[in-house]
DNA sequence: GCGACAG
DNA sequence: ATCTTGTCGC
């Protein structure tokens, strides 16, 4: 059940989205509201969480939402829960939470319910013990933070509201925004000037302004890694400051990409591989092998299903494994191939033209009644297999 | 030889 | 995002 691609989005549709991120952005916090974020090293701080979502080749519907959480400040892996899912609205750029935000607000809600000691936040006093739990949940180009009442003008993007906030706000918990290119916005670009600039950071930690036309400072281009001469641009999310945002995601990088982030982007393509089997539509070029791989425990959804359908609906649907010894097929023991964003060339053909509704329609901002249609739930207690060489540029 | 809007 | 390749630059 593919589902084509329909058309743009309705332009009052449009107007819909820019008011609700009015009214959404009405409520991000762009200052430092926990102890821990004003320590040099975060003491305190020792959870840190990450999302992403992975789409399916040939498919403009179905994706795999997942939502990792990671200790701090050792980085590894505590909890994932992989979904599979429906998207109901197309890429649009500027309103990617549209999009994307209603399953990451699914899995913070599983997570609450399942496992609330890992719930970031989760020990939160409204007078300000300090916290020892943050999720800094991130989707690829954003991170989160929390809710609050101010009203910040140092986004990076359009209308200064982004999937960082708008997670943010919706799921009351911190974010930062993280961008692997940068979004050109109010007059940036990769001009000379910002190649220069880029140049100037030396080693991992470094960063530079980005300041608008406006001469508003939009962002921060960060170098994440020593060995990454490609930056990161970080945004303020929520309930924290740009500078700590900065830091924090420095001090999550093991590799170009957030820790968090980048165990998400894993696991999700990971979870699609498993469930749907290697590549779906035949690549052109190369034949797969017919017969199927290993074992069939890969695909070990339930009703041999492999999750698609109207199986499994709303919660738990654990299927397939558990981390009761499971084959090797399971989620702890395979091996990562997924290196690490690797350096993009510039060559790229142009292939692009998203804005078109998968489905249904417009459908509720608010992260409610969706159903997950495949599921991997559940606490992994083991980090997974050590990172093969990943090296940036 | 290329491109320009998060994913 | 996805694919594939390969490393910079206009």
């Amino acid at each position: 059940m593919a589902q084509e691609a329909v058309g743009p989005p309705p332009e009052e549709t449009l107007s819909l989205w820019k008011r609700e991120q009015a009214l959404l952005k009405a409520r991000v916090v762009d200052q430092d509201t926990e102890a821990w974020q004003r320590d040099p090293a975060f003491a305190g701080l020792q959870r840190v969480g990450g999302v992403d979502v992975s789409f399916v080749k040939g498919d403009s519907v179905r994706a795999c939402a997942s939502l990792v959480v990671l200790s701090y400040p050792e980085l590894e892996v505590l909890y994932e829960d992989s979904c599979l899912v429906r998207l109901t609205a197309p890429y649009l750029s500027g309103f990617l939470a549209f999009r994307e935000v209603p399953f990451l607000v699914d899995a913070v809600r599983r997570l609450r319910e399942k496992e609330p000691s890992l719930v970031p936040q989760a020990d939160h006093r409204p007078h300000g013990s300090t916290t020892d739990r943050a999720f800094c949940g991130s989707c690829r180009s954003s991170w989160w933070t929390e809710m609050g009442c101010s009203t910040p003008e140092v986004i990076l993007l359009p209308r200064g509201f982004g999937v960082a906030c708008h997670l943010g706000v919706l799921t009351d918990l911190p974010c930062v925004g993280v961008a692997k290119k940068l979004l050109q916005v109010d007059g940036l670009e990769k001009d000379a000037l910002h190649r220069d600039q880029t140049r100037l950071l030396r080693a991992g930690g470094d960063s530079f302004p980005l300041m608008g036309r406006s001469g508003a400072v939009l962002g921060r281009a960060l170098r994440s890694h020593d060995r990454s001469s490609k930056p990161l641009y970080v945004s303020v999310g929520h309930k924290m400051s740009l500078e700590a945002a900065v830091r924090l995601t420095h001090s999550c990088c093991r590799f170009r990409v957030p820790e968090p982030v980048r165990q998400a982007d894993i696991r999700s393509r990971d979870h699609i591989r498993r469930t749907l089997g290697g590549p779906q539509p035949p690549a052109p070029g190369r034949r797969a092998r017919p017969v199927s791989r290993v074992a069939g425990a890969w695909r070990s959804c339930r009703g041999g299903r492999c999750g698609w359908g109207p199986s499994s609906q709303g919660g738990q649907a654990v299927g397939g494994r558990s981390r009761s010894g499971q084959p090797p097929g399971s989620l702890v023991a395979r091996p990562q191939h997924g290196v690490d964003a690797a350096p993009s060339p510039r060559h790229h053909r142009k292939a692009r033209r998203p804005k078109a509704w998968p489905e249904g329609g417009p459908q509720d901002p608010s992260g409610e009644g969706r159903t997950p249609e495949a599921h991997s739930p559940g606490p992994r207690t083991h980090p997974e297999a050590p990172d093969p060489g990943a090296q940036e540029r």
